[in-house]
RNA sequence: GCCCUGAUGGCGGAAUUGGUAGACGCGCUGGACUCAAAAUCCAGUGUCCCUUAAAGACGUGCCGGUUCGACCCCGGCUUGGGGCACCA
């Protein structure tokens, strides 16, 4: 009997389903576990084999947990809203709905083949009006909320309403409130609440018609589609992502992250501990507040500076400057943000002809403007001390203005001094201490002077949540007389209207603008929708209840599953999802929606799967393809060839000839009869022609030998380039194992088969709890091999082993679960228990050497692992009888050659 | 510029974390089976010296150090990948 993947897979895929065997159901007396893949935009191209790297390794995590007693929740879904699907639609005028619609089929199919264990009566779609009700429903919380800064938690706006009623809150006092209008309330509310209306300067994109995120630009071009990004200014939705800002840093420590993704976090989020300080400036003066995490430098102080957007600027400039400094204004405001990036570090700047004293030494310093300080970080306007900071010592440079150095012995003829390190001088009070110490005891002193206080600021900016386009979730908000009011929750969800065109209107609106009564109760709603992180922030607590439709998720739904164990996916969401899901959690967290703090204990990054290109050589002016080997020889253009009519770099000759009109008359030079292609490591993209699709790898080899494959390939954490070459291996593995069956017997198995068998418990426990899929594969390729040579094929061996491949190769494990007896489904097996005594032989006689030469011989178990050996070893030595009374340090074991006395 | 992260045969990668470097797989070479091919099986395969073998020497990006012993730890480089970048 063959191998038969294909109808094997076939059957146990459509039992699976049929029998919903993989349906998770919240059962108190079994733990549970969570494990969950970020889901997948459905894109137009489908999944490549890149795609399901991450999915195989979540589903091996997922089945080994069931086989280990656990109740399972894996569940999979589509993160269905976004830009390339209405970008498709403006230029094709199909609705965005259906084109989803059909790439989620597609999707589907093609994930299906793999043979996953999702629960796919759990599956969401954001796009969905009722998962996106609780999208709105969040949102509306949101605005529905501030953040109290001394519980450090969010706390319902009625609280915060009451507090002013009676107290007054910062500077809107009871009276103020009392005498206000609807308007003037609303305006003083959304300088508190979570989610806001404001003005800031913005990323916009003229392209997309958009505004973006920080974390959706990179060097000033968007993410999708890599349009130019200017900033301006504009009034949006925002989200106080910053006031979680120190929750966020604080409790990255207790994840389960790599060091490398909390890093990226702890930079995203740039905690900076320092000092506001209080300096008089213009005249007649007024009180200025800039932000430095140098109080200590305050005596190299020789001007200030204000970013070019500060309300400063104008209440500064005296009337002889007005003229120069409105020009330099304009020429900034006129840069895009990528020009900025062009003129990396262009010094520019003008004087506003005022100047401001030093709290400090009572000396007056001229105050500057220029771009290199931020309106959007600290208070927009800094004290300079160029002889300790080079963006200040450029400038000071640029602008001949004085620097005086203030740590002993420094050189800044040159550069700037920054390091923190060195004895202070001409520094007044703080003379002669080490750098460390002042820094210390300059705030000490300004906040005992009065002149300033400690400050702690985060470069993690509130994220902007409008965007200007169609396929999003709209904003369950209405304008009623220009006052932004919420629509009320049992109205949710607010469904996306049906409109003629997706682009924006003429007038420059969003495509909302276009829909025929966009109105609630006559007024009008807003006209953006929500950005792409929206629907995936909280998607993760939707799959533990989803059909629920009172709640997000109900109490007992979400206390049983609590958060997610294991996510699994890629890095590029690092400073963005993560930090947004993040965010959201513990919003709902602090109004106590859900029970945990963090949503995602522990997360693997997986690597990306490159593609393997492949190349043929054509020489110049004729359609002649000569062999790689050969091509130095002539004058020739390298040309991507499809990677799916090369096998083993050897070019199918007539595949490439029906490939491409073109080359239907080609001709060859071969060498020894082949032709032999070029290859490189390359991204996996169509235009490189070295896509290699799932669907055909099953087809070919089958889902089992696909997943094996994938994990076969490196570690999961590692980039590694696709290269189906290998294949073959993992392939005749699976042939070799299906062959073990042939004559099944009840015999007894021998030690030799024992200790085969239960060296693969042990190690493929470990590896897998250490997500070492790869060195699982290895060994049980070991296993197998050693089995076979044994000639083994009995149940007693074979029945533990079929479980064992389970989590890695379902479809043929299900199958010759059957073949071994059984009923049901592999699935519900018990994970072998682990003898260790089986692995190991009882006794072996070891050489004892003493640096290099042999000086007795021992006998040992050969299983004692090295400290057992020294105990051991120690032992003897009591007895005087080996070492001879010399006190050993450390003995080191290696099996059945030589142990390693070290003495002293 | 700053912060992560990696570098091991012809190739993908192992190495119990300081203790036999190169597991496992691919590829390659030779052999068995076959009229032949495919499939399958067996043997060999880091480099150098050598007709071969034994034996030996060298060998984990480079230079140096610690150690009885270093792919692993320390210092200084080279280089691939990723992130941040006027954040005061």
């Amino acid at each position: 009997m063959d191998y038969d993947f294909r109808s094997i897979e076939r059957k146990w895929q459509s039992y699976w389903a049929e029998k919903q065997v993989f349906k998770a159901v919240e059962d108190s007396s079994r733990p549970k576990f969570y494990v969950l893949d970020m889901f997948p935009y459905p894109s137009g191209a489908g999944l490549h084999v890149g795609h399901p790297l991450g999915y195989i390794a979540s589903d091996i995590y997922s089945r080994y947990k069931r086989l280990k007693g656990f109740n399972v929740l894996h569940p999979m879904g589509y993160d269905s809203f976004g830009l390339p699907a209405e970008q498709y639609a403006i230029q094709t005028g199909q609705h965005p709905e259906i084109t989803t619609q059909k790439n989620i089929a597609r999707y589907r199919e093609q994930l299906d083949r793999i043979g996953f264990s999702y629960d796919w009566s759990r599956e969401v779609r954001t796009c969905d009006p009722a998962f996106y009700k609780w999208t709105q429903w969040a949102f509306l919380k949101m605005f529905d909320s501030w953040f109290d800064p001394s519980l450090h938690k969010a706390r319902p706006i009625s609280e915060l309403i009451a507090r002013i009623e009676k107290d007054g809150y910062e500077d809107i006092t009871p009276e103020k409130w009392a005498g206000a209008t609807e308007k003037e309330k609303s305006d003083m509310l959304m300088n508190y609440r979570i989610a806001y209306q404001g003005e800031t300067a913005v990323n916009w994109c003229p392209e997309l018609g958009t505004v973006l995120a920080n974390d959706e630009v990179k060097d000033g071009l968007s993410v999708r589609g890599g349009f130019p990004v200017e900033q301006k200014k504009m009034t949006q939705w925002q989200l106080r992502v910053s006031a979680y800002a120190g929750r966020l840093l604080d409790s990255l420590e207790s994840l389960d992250w790599t060091d490398s993704l909390k890093e990226m976090q702890r930079n995203w989020i740039g905690k900076s501990e320092g000092t506001e300080v209080v300096f008089q400036c213009g005249e007649p003066a007024f009180p200025v507040t800039i932000f430095t995490t140098r109080v200590d430098t305050i005596y190299g102080v020789t001007f200030m500076v204000l970013a070019p957007e500060s309300e400063l600027v104008d209440k500064l400039t005296t009337p002889q400057h007005r003229a120069e400094v409105d020009e330099y204004l304009q020429y900034v405001k006129k840069k895009t943000e990528r020009e900025r990036i062009a003129e990396t570090r262009a010094v520019t700047g003008v004087f506003t002809g005022s100047y401001g004293t030093n709290p400090v030494t009572g000396e007056k310093v001229p105050i500057w403007i220029s771009e290199y300080v931020l309106a959007g970080y600290g208070t927009g306007a800094i004290m300079a001390v160029p002889a300790h900071d080079s963006r200040d010592y450029a400038f000071a440079r640029k602008f001949n203005l004085p620097v005086v150095p203030i740590i002993e012995g420094c050189d800044v003829s040159e550069q700037s001094f920054d390091a923190k390190e060195g004895r202070m001088c001409n520094s007044g009070f703080l003379n002669g201490m080490d750098v460390k110490k002042a820094i210390e005891a300059a705030k000490d002193y300004v906040e005992e002077k009065g002149l300033g206080r400690r400050k702690t600021n985060y470069r993690l900016r509130d994220a902007i949540f409008s965007r200007q386009r169609y396929w999003g979730e709209p904003f369950p908000i209405y304008y009623k007389d220009g006052i932004p009011t919420p629509v009320p929750f049992d109205k949710l969800p607010v469904e996306l209207p049906e409109i003629s065109e997706f682009k924006p209107t003429s007038a420059g609106e969003p495509p909302l603008a276009r829909a025929k009564d966009w109105t609630y109760e006559g007024y009008p709603l807003e006209t953006s929708t929500m950005p792409g992180f929206a629907g995936s922030s909280a998607y993760y607590l939707r799959y533990m209840d989803p059909k629920n439709p009172d709640a997000l998720v109900s109490p007992e739904a979400d206390g049983y599953w609590r958060n997610v164990d294991l996510y699994i996916g890629g890095t590029e969401h690092a400073t963005g999802h993560l930090i947004y899901s993040r965010f959201w959690n513990k919003f709902l967290f602090d109004l106590g929606y859900v029970c945990e703090d963090e949503p995602f204990r522990k997360l693997i990054n997986q690597g990306m799967i490159q593609g393997r290109s492949n190349f043929v050589y054509r020489i110049v002016g004729t359609n002649t393809f000569v062999s790689f080997g050969l091509k130095d020889q002539y004058k020739t253009t390298e040309i991507h060839v499809d990677v799916n009519i090369v096998r083993g770099d050897r070019l199918d000759l007539e595949a490439f000839k029906a490939w491409r009109p073109e080359f239907a008359d080609a001709e060859f030079v071969l060498e020894n009869g082949e032709y032999v292609c070029g290859w490189a490591v390359e991204k996996m993209s169509k235009s490189m022609f070295n896509v290699v699709n799932p669907d055909d790898i099953c087809e070919q080899y089958g889902a089992d030998t696909l997943r094996l494959y994938e994990m076969f390939l490196g570690p999961l954490e590692q980039s590694k380039p696709w290269d189906t070459k290998g294949i073959d291996g993992v392939h005749r593995f699976l042939k070799k194992f299906w062959r073990m069956f042939e004559g099944l017997n009840d015999a007894q198995p021998t030690k030799d088969e024992l200790k085969a068998l239960h060296n693969l418990i042990g190690k493929e426990q470990d590896d897998i709890e250490n997500f070492s899929f790869n060195t699982t594969v290895s060994a049980f390729m070991i296993a197998v091999n050693e089995l076979s040579a044994l000639g083994c094929n009995k149940k007693a061996i074979l029945e533990p082993m079929v479980v064992l491949l389970s989590p890695f190769a379902p479809h043929i494990a299900e199958e010759l679960w059957h073949v071994l007896g059984h009923e049901g489904t592999v699935s519900d097996a018990k994970f072998p228990e682990y003898d260790a005594s089986l692995t190991v032989e009882s006794n072996c006689t070891y050489a004892v050497s003493f640096n290099g030469k042999t000086r007795f011989t021992v006998d040992l178990p050969v299983d004692m692992k090295g400290p057992e050996v020294e105990s051991h070893v120690r032992a003897l030595e009591q007895t005087d009888k080996y070492v001879g009374g010399q006190n050993i340090v450390k003995v080191i074991v290696v099996p059945g050659k030589i142990v390693n006395i070290v003495v002293k």
